[in-house]
DNA sequence: CGATTAATTGACCGACTTCAAGACATGTGG
DNA sequence: CCACATGTCTTGAAGTCGGTCAATTAATCG
């Protein structure tokens, strides 16, 4: 299941595709290399289990390419997936360590791979390196959050709007000249729905509805194209105004634009106007206020 | 509203209250007396907001008594609590400076205080309050996991079955001789709902239902009898996690023993049926399997 | 190609939200 | 001590979003 590749030790940075992002992308170049030095590259296909639930895992990984995800299951039988992790992202290294919580490949996945206490051993003695792995946790305690607060109050049809907006960051985009730009979805809609505490059923409803509203179009079920991301990320409750993101945007921006969301002054006004409606409802027919 | 108490430096963690749990609980007392050094003391009461959504904490804290909320508002103006804090936790290090997330006293809170970067001066030169601080964080994002999970998959009745159990370990507990115990809830019932996504009248229902099948007794809103912690815990489907020994006694246990009433077995086999009903489905009316 | 999996679409219905009003406690001032 | 206000909690009735079930179509792969 798992292939080792036996890259040459000091080109493996140089070919790696998540080296601009995440983790490896704020250490210093020496570091970098040391940190190198203690891993190998391994690659396994779609849906291989790196580790069980009631595991804990013996290494941790810094994902080169493919997407990660972090289920738990209900006694049931049904699934949550709390998180997504993309490329340039740490995994096992105090952060997924709890058991209850399994890591599978959503895709097919390549990463640098630590023995176990390596790179403990390494952060003990590289202050950068701590301080990096410290953002690390804030980012996926930041994405944690927001799923959290999302699931409390969002209709699914807003999450999957922030899910489609987050999807052009962190997922394959290719920007067309006339300003929209054509998503690949690397995640199977039953992922996307366990993510977004939905069933598959209502992801397609929703994407059908986003489409006929003319915000998406669906080219087949893993491409969309997409018309406007900012109305994406406005109805998805991301970002009401961004103030000036450049173009090629990164995985960083989204972050903070992620909190940064308005003042508590302004939230505090709207709410005493008792308008109970959504801000941006969609015409299509969810909820919104309608009647009156 | 803030009251800076001037206790005697030697004898603040001596009468600290949170001294014997979380983060103070790990320091050797040599380390622990150089953190109360860098720190003072503060009080202020319920409802006092430590900090505004959009404003970087300009401090660190260590809570003594009383319980924070970490709330996050939607643009309609509903509220998601993101986590209840604890004595003995920490925040505003690290973990909690992103913007989008305000951090409010539930009741009347005492707290030591350090000064921006104090905090993290001391890490930086002390390996055994790192490694504290780290643990700290994988119980923060533990029980982040947890409620993400539980909004994606679990009803409302289960939630708060949950809440209470842990409530039992994280608020005052009397245990009575018969096995029983008084739960004193030092959480208003909004705050409750707005942590469990759902809404004050449907925690008053449920508490309501729970007491007609004999679970809980409420005595009067702040305070109920629970009767069987773990049959609480059950049903909130709280026993995947935490095989982690040296946490406070009593949810351990949850894994084992159950009883006679009913088994995971029990519910497995059930769940294998197809069945699409709760594991634990209350009388009151929650779907239940029923027809067939 | 057939066979298996993924995605779509439709019909139904029930748990929860919403809206609204009443009960209960607590406090303030006359 | 009562009247009144304020806030928390409780209870009821109605409406609906989205989950569940089921059946069809589309994609994927030996």
């Amino acid at each position: 299941m798992v292939t080792e590749c036996m890259a040459g030790r000091g080109a493996k940075c140089a070919v790696c595709p998540g080296r601009q992002s995440g983790l490896c992308a704020e250490l210093p170049k020496a570091l970098l290399a040391r940190v190198a030095e203690a891993s190998r590259i391994v690659e396994c296909p779609a849906n291989h289990r790196l580790w069980d639930e009631d595991v804990q895992p013996g290494f941790t990984a810094i994902l080169w390419r493919g997407y990660l995800r972090m289920p738990r299951y209900s006694l049931e039988g049904r699934r949550q997936i709390v998180s997504i992790i993309c490329p340039g992202e740490i995994v096992g290294e105090g952060v997924d360590t709890r058991p209850g919580y399994g890591m599978e490949a959503v895709t097919a996945v390549t990463f640098c791979r630590f023995e176990r206490g390596e790179f403990r051993r390494l952060a003990d003695r590289e202050p950068e390196l701590r301080r990096a792995l410290l953002r690390q946790h804030m980012k996926r305690l930041e994405v944690l959050r927001w799923l959290t607060w999302s699931l409390g109050l969002q209709t699914p049809e807003e999450r999957l709007c922030a899910f489609l907006a987050r999807a052009c960051e962190t997922m394959p985009y290719q920007p067309l000249p006339d300003g929209s730009g054509i998503l690949s979805l690397e995640v199977p809609r039953a992922d996307v729905a366990d993510l977004l505490g939905t069933t598959k059923e209502t992801i397609s409803r929703l994407t059908h509805r986003l489409q006929q509203i003319g915000l998406i179009e669906i080219r087949d079920p893993r491409h969309f194209r997409i018309f406007d991301r900012e109305r994406l990320a406005k109805v998805g409750g991301l970002s009401p105004a961004r103030p000036n993101s450049s173009e090629r945007p990164g995985i960083a921006a989204v972050r903070r634009g992620l909190g940064a969301s308005e003042g508590a002054a302004q939230r505090a006004a709207r709410a005493a106007l008792s308008g109970p409606s959504l801000p941006m409802s969609l015409p299509g027919g969810s909820a919104a206020v309608a009647s009156s």
